[in-house]
RNA sequence: GGCGCGUUGGCCGAGUAGUUAGGCACAGCUCUGCAAAAGCUGCAACACCGGUGCGAUUCCGGUACGCGCCUCCA
């Protein structure tokens, strides 16, 4: 399985470091709002990821966490519960926008089953645990709003701050030097705990006898998870580009300041989705909800195609043409998936290289570097040449090659269902009256079917072939 | 200011030192009672300027434009 792996700037061959076990920690969401689409674009990529990593023959753990405790989410519960204790009102905010998320990633072919999901307010205890740790020897120092990370101390014990990126004096906007505000040693160092404000929730923590109640830093938070959850090193760690620096940088630094020399074998990113050229933020005010595309008529899963179309590591733009012409790919695919009701029940392919070869294509796509664009331009094809699937195969032959495309790609083409008893018998009576020649007696069936969501193709051996709109 | 990335036909989007994915859209033809589907054909691209090659869209250098990161951010 071949990856680009962020620390080295290339494409590495990776295999799991232990057990046969491919471990993956993925940055989820902090979840105070929705999340739009360009959030989604990345659990669209690790759950891909995810599903490449269990093709190749591994078994995976597959973790992602969920920020429910940080400056917005703090923010937000107070705007929305602000007769609640701080802690019930947070917890209310991020219940219900974890519910929505988990919800929108289901509608998005993304397999949740597959992914063990870890709140960070459930893992306090080794947060503080490894903020101690971190303080006790040496890495890091108390100032009055929290603990902080001391980069010069993490450096003067030989490690390197700047894995992921090239950091330079030079490198640092003057933005950041003027806007910093806070009471550090150094520009870069961050929080590992702050303490609480008043009206924030907090926990009880004390260190080096001082009264540190409060909140960890967000930094802290994916290194304490990714530990408790798969141990470290773990094999990959995902998130989008803009999460390299500073927050991988930094929870990279934490994990490796007391022992370990690195955190994970390999970083993966992916790539923002644009909208008009620009990346799509909340802030820029130019983001869509998996709602808002839902509310338009668009199949969640046509977005879903939209961003495989595009390589992970590229900016996939994002428009309603774009969409629309994923969404026709998709009802392309959705007409081949329902030829599973046309074939017969059994019987050996008579053209098994037809869809082996697809198949192994598609793995070998996935395999390199996750080329999801080639892997679905070999679906098409194989698509295209769905009058020799229905000539070749059986449901006994076909059904496993689109439970496998599920698998591989997550398009859900394998819950096609049947039509109607009702339905069969219209267009069987549709063909008696193509027969007979009587065409308005054909037309209105091919309306009724029309209207019923099923379209007809003529002239196919065998009889007639439906398909759904 | 620093670092990184990109620029492919009407649109999206792969790829390659010589034979050029795929999707969407468009035009014509065949087939068809009509339509759909299918088949055939057409359409049309590798930002610009140099360099190295027999040969570059593909490698190297530069220019222009765009994007991202350096601050919360998928």
């Amino acid at each position: 399985m071949k990856l680009h792996n962020t620390l080295t700037r290339n494409v590495e061959n990776i295999t799991p470091l232990r057990d046969n076990i491919a471990r993956i920690y993925s940055c989820g969401p902090t979840v105070y709002d929705h999340a739009h689409i360009g959030n989604l674009s990345a659990y669209i990529f690790a759950d891909t990821l995810r599903r490449s990593l269990q093709l190749a023959g591994y078994t995976t753990k597959h973790v992602m966490n969920y920020t429910d405790v940080d400056d917005k989410t703090i923010r937000r519960s107070h705007e929305q519960y602000p007769h609640d204790e701080p802690m019930q009102a947070l917890r209310k905010l991020t219940d219900h926008y974890i519910q929505l998320f988990n919800n929108d990633m289901d509608r998005l072919g993304n397999d949740i089953a597959a992914v063990t999901f870890v709140r960070a307010t459930d893992h306090i205890g080794s947060m503080k645990e490894l903020t101690r740790r971190l303080y006790e020897r040496g890495f890091a120092y108390l100032a009055d709003d929290g603990v902080y990370f001391s980069i010069e101390a993490y450096q003067k014990s030989g490690k390197t701050y700047g894995q992921l990126l090239e950091l330079t004096p030079q490198n640092t906007s003057e933005a950041r030097i003027k806007n910093d505000e806070y009471d550090k040693d150094n520009i870069h160092d961050f929080a590992l705990w702050k303490k609480q404000k008043s009206g924030e929730p907090a926990w009880d923590f004390e260190l080096d006898g001082q009264d540190m109640t409060g909140r960890p830093g967000w930094h802290i938070e994916c290194s304490a998870m990714s530990r408790d959850e798969l141990d470290q090193p773990f094999d990959i760690h995902t998130g989008g580009v803009d999460l390299i620096f500073p927050h991988h940088e930094n929870e990279i630094a934490q994990s490796t300041a007391l022992t370990i020399p690195t955190m994970a074998q390999s970083f993966v990113h992916n790539e923002h989705i644009l909208v008009d050229g620009k990346k799509m933020a909340k802030s820029a005010q130019n983001f869509y909800t998996l709602q808002d595309i839902i509310d338009k008529g668009f199949d969640p899963i046509a977005f879903r195609l939209l961003v495989l179309q595009a390589h992970y590591r590229s900016q996939a733009h994002f428009s309603w043409d774009n969409l629309e012409a994923a969404q026709n790919r998709l009802q392309k695919y959705r007409a081949f998936a329902d030829l599973l009701w046309e074939l017969p029940d059994t019987g050996k392919s008579s053209d098994p290289n037809l869809l082996n070869d697809a198949k192994n294509d598609i793995i070998s796509a996935l395999q390199n570097d996750i080329d999801t664009p080639h892997a679905l331009a070999r679906l098409s094809d194989t698509e295209g040449q769905w009058l020799r699937v229905l000539s070749s195969e059986s449901k006994e032959t076909f059904k496993p090659f689109l439970e496998f495309i599920d698998q591989a790609l997550g398009l859900n083409l394998s819950h096609t269902k049947d039509i109607t008893d009702t339905q069969y018998e219209l267009i069987h009576r549709r063909e008696q009256a193509r027969r007979a020649k009587d065409w308005k007696q054909s037309d209105d069936l091919r309306n009724q079917l029309k209207e019923q969501g099923i379209g007809v193709r003529d002239d196919t051996p065998g009889g007639d072939v439906w398909y759904r709109l």
